[in-house]
RNA sequence: GGUAACGUGACCGAGCGGCUAGGUAGAGGUCUGCAAAACCUCCUACGGCGGUUCGAAUCCGCCCGUUACCUCCA
């Protein structure tokens, strides 16, 4: 039985979807306004795992992610501007070619993590008519009114209906009150300063803006993920995921909008929220600049590391964390998260040889149910079956992956020991065997979406092999020679001796 | 200032009242032409001070330290 933690009771519950078998998730996406960094990657790959894990269990997940290209502003003094407008103005471009342009990057990299793209990716710059819908809907309800061309949440008036705002983030709007920031643009224009924007009023100069009924302007910041998860998913759906930073004051907002739409209800039952990753015990952000691109981590540009690492330590370095800790990011660390992912890797290689070992080899008796079922230590038939079914036992536990790669180490060893030790091997029946190799190939690769990062070159192992050929033709042993040549031209190389040299080249048959 | 977390061995990180993960690094051993891998053994920690309890890394209080949110942010 999987369990999560959802943010909304502050403790863990069993999972059981409103639809079974279906299942929808919302995530959070990225703003398309520039590269992604690392931190960045860590919500997609819980997520990912997540939505694995529950296809894996047999649901059928909508996993909907969206790209948010409109309406975020600078938090740098640039009032109200946004953010796609601001980089399209510098970089002479339309808004729209910045955003194609980012998240074509930002797929990209996401597939390089093992992310499984999302069933769909609702753009927020397509869905303005199903916002300014949901606006309508919030004013027809009286918890919303226009001033100037925009058009603000009444957030007081919602805590009079007796509807909670900040419910989920434990706020209480009192102290919100007594500490919201008043130099903000458009403070005057709030009736209470809690209110937050659903439309903002935009003057010509602006790049991206829209018509609706209030005037030409741009949706709010928090509106796209109410209007998009309800169109998609449904005014209840199952989780709705994110960044802890994002819980407040993003998703209370949703939630608030969601509650006075005419489709009450919280939107999502599950809430769930991964926590942050710091560099040198600092969160990393873009509005901090000390933040690490996807693309210069995988390239090693970064004066932040020492090298390059791949996207699959990447991925197995926040999978040795639980997504609800915070993780600090380090060389040393990345250098521990890189070998024990290669491990995990050469277990997968492991298998396929245990596995004809396994069939091959003779046992003396195959133990019966009966006979195993006696009191004393498991047998190692029974012990290797309880390794195997460890590590979903601590998926189940509200998807805690450092556990099950610690029993994923702990399941490989026993191969490892099997492998070498016929005696072992001879003693668990081979479809026990089967089951864990089956069950280990599904956890690292299926759920945890850890896969075979090949390292060798090609191009190398070539030139390896050229230099064998042109030893073996110097000592005349032209049964080598002629072994090379045909295995090289199974994998469609020919070799070709010129006056010059040796030389490959692809075979045109 | 308000609100939440967190502080674990050389490093990264699990842990949710007794059985005290796992990875990496280090030491020794088995194996081995060399090397690697693998396996075995070792290194056994919980910020400080009190309290609760038969028993606390785990619960409570205080203190110290770190971080996050309160403003766009995963």
């Amino acid at each position: 039985m999987l369990t999560l933690y959802n943010t909304l009771s502050r403790k863990k519950e069993s999972f059981e979807p409103l639809h079974p078998p279906l299942v929808g998730l919302y995530l959070c996406g990225p703003t398309v306004y520039n590269d992604a960094h690392l931190g960045n990657a860590r919500g997609p790959i819980v997520f990912d795992v997540l939505t694995r894990y529950l296809r894996y269990l047999g649901y059928q997940v909508r996993y909907v992610r969206n790209i948010t290209d409109v309406g975020h502003l600078v938090g740098d003094g640039d009032e109200g501007e946004d953010k796609l407008a601001k980089t399209a103005r510098a970089q002479k471009l339309e808004p729209m070619q910045v955003a194609q342009h980012y998240t074509v990057r930002y797929r990209q990299a996401m597939a390089a993590l093992g992310c499984l793209p999302p069933d769909i990716e609702p753009q927020a710059s397509g869905h303005i008519t199903e916002q300014i819908g949901l606006i309508e809907e919030i004013m027809g309800r009286g918890l919303a009114y226009e001033a100037n061309g925009s058009v603000y949440f009444d957030v007081p008036k919602y805590n009079a209906e007796g509807l909670n705002y900040g419910r989920l983030s434990g706020r209480v709007v009192e102290e919100l009150l007594a500490n919201t920031r008043a130099e903000l643009a458009g403070q005057e224009e709030k009736r209470s300063p809690q209110d937050f924007a659903l439309w903002k009023n935009a003057a010509p100069e602006h790049l991206m803006r829209w018509p609706s009924p209030w005037g030409m302007g741009f949706p709010g910041w928090h509106l796209e993920c109410s209007a998009m998860s309800r169109k998609y998913l449904g005014a209840a759906f199952d989780i709705h995921g994110g960044g802890l930073d994002l819980m407040f004051p993003h998703h209370e907002c949703e939630i608030a909008q969601n509650e006075a739409s005419n489709t009450p209800g919280t939107g999502a039952r599950f809430w769930l929220h991964n926590n942050m990753l710091t560099v040198n015990g600092q969160k990393m952000s873009k509005s901090l600049g000390n933040f690490i691109t996807l693309n210069e981590f995988f390239q090693g540009s970064s004066a932040a590391l020492s090298q390059a690492y791949s996207p699959m330590a990447l991925r197995f370095f926040f999978l040795q964390a639980h997504y609800r800790s915070p993780i600090d990011l380090s060389d040393d660390a990345l250098q521990a998260a890189r070998k024990g992912y290669r491990k995990l890797m050469n277990g997968l290689r492991l298998l396929d040889k245990l596995l004809p070992l396994s069939t091959e080899t003779e046992r003396a008796e195959v133990p019966t149910p009966s006979e195993t079922a006696k009191p004393g230590p498991p047998s190692p038939e029974q012990q290797l079956r309880n390794l195997a079914a460890k590590p979903f036992e601590f998926l189940n536990d509200d998807l805690n992956t450092p556990r099950a790669l610690a029993a994923l180490f702990d399941l490989l060893k026993r191969f490892n020991t099997l492998a070498t030790t016929p005696a072992a091997l001879a003693e668990v029946s081979a479809e026990a065997v089967t089951e864990a190799a089956a069950a280990y190939r599904a956890v690292v690769v299926d759920i945890l979406g850890l896969r075979d990062e090949p390292r060798a070159s090609a191009e190398e192992l070539l030139t390896l092999a050229l230099g064998f050929y042109q030893e073996a033709k110097s000592e005349k042993a032209y049964d080598k020679v002629d072994q090379i040549r045909s295995a090289l031209k199974t994998q469609g190389i020919v070799i070709k001796d010129t006056k010059t040299g040796v030389e490959w080249a692809y075979s045109e048959e």
